[in-house]
RNA sequence: GGAGGAAUACCCAAGUCUGGCUGAAGGGAUCGGUCUUGAAAACCGACAGGGGAGUCAAAUCCCGCGGGGGUUCGAAUCCCUCUUCCUCCUCCA
């Protein structure tokens, strides 16, 4: 969210910035009046409250002396009825203004190139050699289909379309790439390690801005009104929700493993084959919260962390700065990490690492203090992940394919891997 | 799932029955000071914060006792509702 403060000053600007990221405004025009409409009301039922407040003191004090009060209850019931019909207005005119910020992009950090397509995004640098296999590389779930460690069919029995059962190696593989990001990430990079929970609230849906715009990404249990987490960015980023952490605490970061779960809505016909786009997937994600001034550092720490998971598998990759209309809700910028993917001759988003700036902590309300009595300030939440095991999966299968339809195990996941170097 | 109990400030905790000088007692922690070579202890002092309206900045005012409603001239206190925690029973990995 927005400051709104902010907005009242700078308006147009606003505005201007907005238009950037193809954003329709049409809502955001009612701003001007609603907030204006809402102080005024403010003013005028404060006046009131401060009024009642006073005369109720002189009504028990009254009581007290057993003098007559009856005419200044009767005026203050008048007072009372005021301030209600105000109060009620307030509300009212509070929501539409609320509904309307809540659904207000970020705005792009100045680094951001203004773009119209993912087309405008801008190629940073590329890491590794593609390989050369001297054959036409096979997509990775034939790889998986030959060696028996995916199985697609008896998933969409069990369950349905983009549903995976691992068996064998292949779970084993999974496994071992949770295990080693963890440990590299925990051990090498200072994060606390994290395991969140699974199903969160919409409070927590709504501080990290999946909610209300993209409610039907998600998974709902309707019974009890949670959802199932899209990453772990929800509940570990909400982790510090409503709260004002110490001058001590910051800077903080955590590497948290979780199950993810999209439903992918609006990508029917996408990356129908494979692992690149299931309703549940692992991911091991970076959750940083750091102070305003030191945020944009920390986005190339995040960065970094990530590339680092890559440049340790061998896996070639490049990075990509988004442009405005590429963005995404919450960030003010973003870097995409992208794995070369044999099979298909192009690179694929496998981390994301975004800064939020104040975005997030301000819908989720999560402040620090500089000093032990300071003025608390919202902190600046940042994220990145490190990395999708899934598609770090697909990428391994395909450019450590072997002519003879086995699969190399990356050297540094071989102690994870029993001491393994084949997959067969 | 059944039966009870609880939520007050950084922590503990009185106040709730019986609504009104409660501007929420008291203790601990914390911060500052005295003392000390330094520290501890003791003593003295500070200690509701947070949000909002307002302003150049202030002053001032509003909100605030788990969240949200309500009753009342007036609510920590009465009513409704939700959430969380605790105890016992039942069930369970």
């Amino acid at each position: 969210m927005l400051d709104i403060r902010f907005v009242r000053e700078n308006f147009e600007e606003v505005k201007q910035k907005l238009a950037k990221r193809g954003e329709d405004l049409t809502d955001f025009d009612q701003f001007q009046e609603l907030d204006e409409r809402r102080r005024e009301l403010i003013t005028k039922t404060e006046k009131l409250k401060a009024e009642r407040n006073e005369t109720s003191q002189k009504i028990a004090e009254m009581k007290r002396n057993k003098e007559n009060a009856d005419e200044a209850i009767a005026k203050m019931r008048k007072v009372g009825d005021d301030i209600k019909k105000m109060d009620d207005e307030l509300r009212e005119v509070e929501d539409r203004l609320n509904h309307i910020m809540l659904r207000v992009p970020n705005i792009p950090h100045e680094s951001v190139p203004v773009g119209d397509s993912e087309d405008d995004n801008v190629e940073l640098r590329t890491w590794g050699d593609k390989p050369a296999l001297g054959y036409e590389p096979k997509p990775h779930w034939e790889i998986a289909a030959g060696l028996q460690i995916l199985d697609f069919e008896r998933a969409s029995k069990v369950t349905g379309s983009r549903f995976v059962f691992y068996r064998g190696l292949g779970a084993r593989l999974e496994r071992a790439l949770i295990n080693f990001m963890m440990d590299l990430h925990s051990d090498e990079h200072g994060y606390e390690e994290m395991l969140p929970p699974y199903l969160v609230n919409r409070e927590s849906l709504t501080g990290t801005g999946q909610l209300p715009k993209f409610e039907e990404d998600a998974f709902l249990i309707e019974e009890e009104d949670f959802f199932l987490i899209p990453t772990s960015e929800v509940p570990v980023t909400n982790f510090y929700r409503d709260e004002i952490l110490g001058p001590d605490v910051l800077p903080k970061s955590f590497a948290s493993y979780s199950m993810n779960f999209r439903s992918e809505a609006g990508s029917a016909g996408r990356d129908t084959r494979g692992l690149i786009r299931q309703h549940q997937f692992n991911k091991v994600e970076l959750v940083h919260f750091a102070k305003p001034e030191d945020s944009y550092d920390t986005l190339e720490t995040l960065t970094g962390h990530a590339e680092k998971v890559l440049q340790l598998l061998g896996l070639p990759y490049r990075v990509l700065l988004m442009c405005t209309a590429d963005l995404g809700f919450t960030a003010a910028k973003k870097y995409d990490i992208e794995v070369w993917i044999p099979s298909q001759n192009v690179y694929r988003e496998i981390s994301s690492c975004s800064n939020f700036e104040d975005f997030q902590a301000r819908r989720a309300n999560i402040k620090f203090r500089r000093e032990p009595n300071g003025k608390p300030e919202f902190v600046h939440t940042l994220n990145g992940s490190g990395l999708a095991i899934g598609r770090t999966v697909a990428a391994i299968l395909e450019n450590y394919q072997q002519e003879d339809g086995t699969v190399m195990v990356p050297e540094v996941l071989r102690p994870y891997m029993g001491g393994k170097e084949y997959i067969k």
